[in-house]
DNA sequence: CTGCCTATTGTTGTATGCAATCGGTCGCTT
DNA sequence: AAGCGACCGATTGCATACAACAATAGGCAG
C-alpha cells in the first residue's frame, strides 16, 4: 500500500493551485529536472484542464523561482540554486531572526492587551498541533516527512510575526531551501526539531532577546550542517 | 527639450507588462491607496485591454504583495508596510552584503580567467551609465529622480552576482522600500550616492570583503535614515 | 560547402463567452 | 424587533478560439 498520505486535503483545492503544487513538487523530487522545458499545452493535457490555470500556475512558479520563461519562447525548469545556498542561508538567518523577534513582541502586546485575537489563537493551536505531530515523527523515527513539517513551523512563526513581507520573503526562500534538502532526507533532523520547542517557549513567554537569539543560532546550525554535508571541500 | 528620457521605451513593451507597470506605479504613487477595491474589469476597460493581461498583471502584483486577493472575492490594495520597515532593512542589509561580495568574488573569477563574458561587460557598462546619470543628477539638483536610479543600481549589483535567487528575492525587497520611501523625494540622496562609486570600485577590485562592508555600511545608513525621518518617536 | 534569407511550424499572448462562487439584501420565522 | 435562511447581482475562474511572435528547417546565392 501507499504509505504517502501527506496531502489529504479534503476539499479539492482549486484546479490552479492543485496544478501549481503539483508541477512545484514534480520540480523538487526530481520528476521535473533543472532544463526541462515545459509547454503549457503538454501540462494541460497531464492534468486535465485548459491551458489558462496552467499558465497562471508557471506564472506564479516563475516567481518563486522555479521556472524561466520569455515571453514566446516558453519555459524551462531553472537551475537548483546549490551555488547560491551559504547566502540564501545567510538572508534567511536574518530574516526568521526578525520574524521570531517580532512574534514575541506581538504575543507580549496580545497578552498585556487583554485577549489575543482569535486569529493568533488559530496560528498558535496550528503550531501546537505541529510540534506535537513532529514528536511523534521523531519517536516513530518517521524523519522523511520532517522537512515538510519544518517549513510548516517556521512559516507558522512568520504568520505570528503578523508581517505579510516578511512571510512572503520566507515562503520564498523556504522553497529554495526545501529544493536544496530534496537529495537528503534526514539531514540533521531530530536535533533540529527538538529545538522548535524552545523557541516557541519564548515567543509564548514573550520575550524577543531570547526568541530571536534561540532562532538565530538554529537556523545557523541549519546553514552549519548544510554546508558540512554538500560544500565542496 | 525634455531633459528626462529615463523611459524611451522604445518598442511598446507588451500589455501585460506595461498594464503591471502602470498598476504598480499608480499603487506606489498615491493614485491607487491601500484598500481600494480593484476589479479586473475595471482596470481592464481602463488600460484598453481584456481581463487576461490585466489578470496576470494582477496576480504578478500580489506575488510581489502590492495586491491582497481572496478566490473568487477579488483584490485589494495591500496596506503600506510601514510596520515592516526596520525588519526589512534588515533583511536587506543581509541581502545585498552577500551580493556585493558576491559581485565582487566574481569579478576576481571573471579577471583572472582571460577576459570577462559579454554579459558581465554588458551589466557593468549599464552601471556606469547609471552613475554617470546619478552623478549629473545630483549636480544638477534634480534629486528626485535618484530613487528610482538607485533602485536600478541595486539590482545592477545584484546581477553582477551571478545569483536568481538574490536578484529575485532584492526585487522583492526593493519594491517595498520604493513604496515606504514614495512620500520621501530625497532622503539622503546626495550623500548616499556618492558612495555608490566606492562599492563599485571595491567590486572591480575584486575584493570581497571590502565590498561587503561599504555595501553594509551604505544599506545601515539608508535604514538608520529612514528610521531617523518616519519611525514614531 | 557555407552563410544568409525566408517560409513554416510550434508555442505563447490575448480576446470572448460561460460557469462557479461570493457578498449583500430581502423576506420569513420566532 | 432580531435572527436566520434563501435569492440575486456582481465578480472571478475556467474553457475555447484566434492572433502574434520565436525557433527551426530548408532553399538559394556566393
Amino acid at each position: 500500500m501507499p504509505l504517502l498520505p501527506p496531502e489529504p486535503e479534503s476539499a479539492d483545492p482549486a484546479p490552479k493551485q492543485r496544478v501549481q503544487d503539483e508541477i512545484r513538487h514534480d520540480i523538487i523530487f526530481g520528476s521535473l529536472r533543472p532544463g526541462t522545458r515545459v509547454t503549457e499545452a503538454a501540462l494541460a493535457a497531464k492534468y486535465g484542464v485548459s491551458r489558462i490555470p496552467v499558465r497562471e500556475a508557471l506564472r506564479a512558479l516563475e516567481a518563486e523561482g522555479f521556472v524561466d520563461s520569455r515571453p514566446y519562447a516558453g519555459s524551462t525548469v531553472s537551475e537548483i540554486p546549490v551555488d547560491d545556498a551559504d547566502d540564501l542561508f545567510a538572508v534567511r538567518e536574518a530574516l526568521e531572526a526578525a520574524t521570531a523577534r517580532r512574534a514575541a513582541r506581538r504575543a507580549l502586546a496580545q497578552f498585556s492587551a487583554g485577549e489575543p485575537s482569535v486569529e493568533w489563537w488559530k496560528t498558535r493551536r496550528l503550531l501546537a498541533d505541529l510540534l506535537d505531530d513532529g514528536d511523534q515523527a521523531v519517536a516513530e523515527g518517521n524523519l522523511k516527512v520532517l522537512p515538510e513539517l519544518n517549513i510548516r513551523f517556521h512559516l507558522g512563526i512568520a504568520d505570528l510575526s503578523g508581517s505579510a513581507s516578511l512571510t512572503a520573503l520566507l515562503r520564498q526562500i523556504s522553497g529554495k531551501i526545501e529544493w536544496l534538502y530534496a537529495t537528503d532526507v534526514d539531514h540533521r533532523g531530530k536535533q533540529s526539531w527538538g529545538e522548535h520547542r524552545l523557541i516557541m517557549a519564548a515567543i509564548d513567554a514573550g520575550n524577543p532577546v531570547d526568541a530571536e537569539r534561540l532562532m538565530a543560532g538554529h537556523v545557523h546550525q541549519s546553514r552549519v550542517g548544510y554546508l558540512d554535508r554538500f560544500a565542496t571541500p
